[in-house]
DNA sequence: CGCAGATCATTCGATATCTAATGATTTCGC
DNA sequence: GCGAAATCATTAGATATCGAATGATCTGCG
């Protein structure tokens, strides 16, 4: 089951289940690069390969969170969204689709399981009949306060063993770094959707 | 592009539009949370709102630069797992699978892309007719050399700002983090596959 | 007023992925 | 040796997304 892309060398150690197995799979591929590119710097390897291996692993423990509750991380989305607004619990298709950074057509996808699951409902903008509310129903505000403070427990959880220094230093050196991406002239398109929050 | 190693010579400095557009949409979000539940604690929002945002962007500046090349970032992928392996630039199915974290369905589908591009070629192993030698043509090898150092290129031009420093604190940060996640009882399922390396 | 263009949600067709089933081939227990 | 089980790539069916086209409604300019 583990990993061992045809490397150069055997691994010395013994299988005894991954122990660092992000860190070591990002090392393996730098040190790959370093003997098959020599005239490019493989720097960059380490940063991206880590927050892409980060994400892939917090998004599977989140899913897993949701699943009693019958929600995808998409779905959970909205909903959040929803809640977040607070009362009454109704936005805009477009408000919904916005924040999420998400397509009309993905969010009407999005919005026709929940109506079904009966969690939301579509209700006519008195002002404009072009737009619709989507409001919250009682089902869907209960089933959305349970599902939260489960997701954030297990995001919290996983921080926890960092300590609030080991958190707050994270934190800050992600914060810089977005701060140098939105520093850019930045006309760029946004095209996944993983976002949970 | 912008080949900016050395000087201070910003793009252009056009703080008209959001400056800080991801810190700020996170600590809205977070705001909200501490309004709307002031029963749980919003600490993990700043984390991994930020991770993902990051990983957006990156992502969608990295499609930019395979455009040119007719390469997408999953078919990047399976290029650069052969490229990496070393000559003759050949790994099974398998293999390639299992490096990028990707199902085997999901993977002969990529192939099927590659294989009609001729950018590689299945073929068969002598000793075991169940698998293949998947394997870079020359094509295969010159487009792969060529869109390797754009996509590195657009990476560190990325994180240039932060300077060697600043960068080897992220890193060090990121890998607290992942060896926290790796040292789990790690029943855990990877689901979505973006890592570009 | 009244119509041209903008705005909005939805539908449509295409793409990329997943899991499960399939069929070919190899390995292993006896 | 041989047949059952494992291994491997592929196909089939399902899901989630996107961009573009569609149709309804609003707005603003003459």
């Amino acid at each position: 089951m583990t990993d061992e892309t045809s490397g150069s060398k055997p691994p010395s150690r013994r299988p005894t289940r991954a122990r660092a197995a992000m860190r070591e799979q990002v090392d393996a591929i730098f040190t790959q690069w370093q003997t098959e590119r020599p005239d490019i710097d493989p720097s960059p390897v380490h940063i991206y390969g880590l927050i892409g291996r980060i994400q892939m692993q917090c998004t599977a423990l989140i899913d897993e969170a949701l699943a009693p509750f019958e929600l995808t991380r998409g779905t959970y989305d909205v909903l959040t969204a929803l809640r977040r607004a607070g009362a009454p619990y109704s936005l805009s298709p477009k408000q919904i689709a916005q924040s999420l950074l998400l397509s009309g057509a993905g969010l009407t996808s999005r919005l026709n399981k929940l109506e079904a699951q009966n969690y939301l409902a579509r209700l006519p903008e008195p002002n404009d009949r072009r737009t619709l509310r989507v409001q919250l129903t009682s089902a869907g505000e209960t089933v959305i306060n349970e599902a939260i403070p489960r997701v954030f427990d297990v995001q919290r959880e996983l921080l926890a063993p960092l300590g609030p220094e080991g958190q707050q230093r994270l934190m800050q050196e992600l914060m810089r770094f977005a701060d140098v991406i939105d520093g850019r002239q930045s006309e760029i398109k946004i095209d996944t959707v993983p976002v949970v929050e």
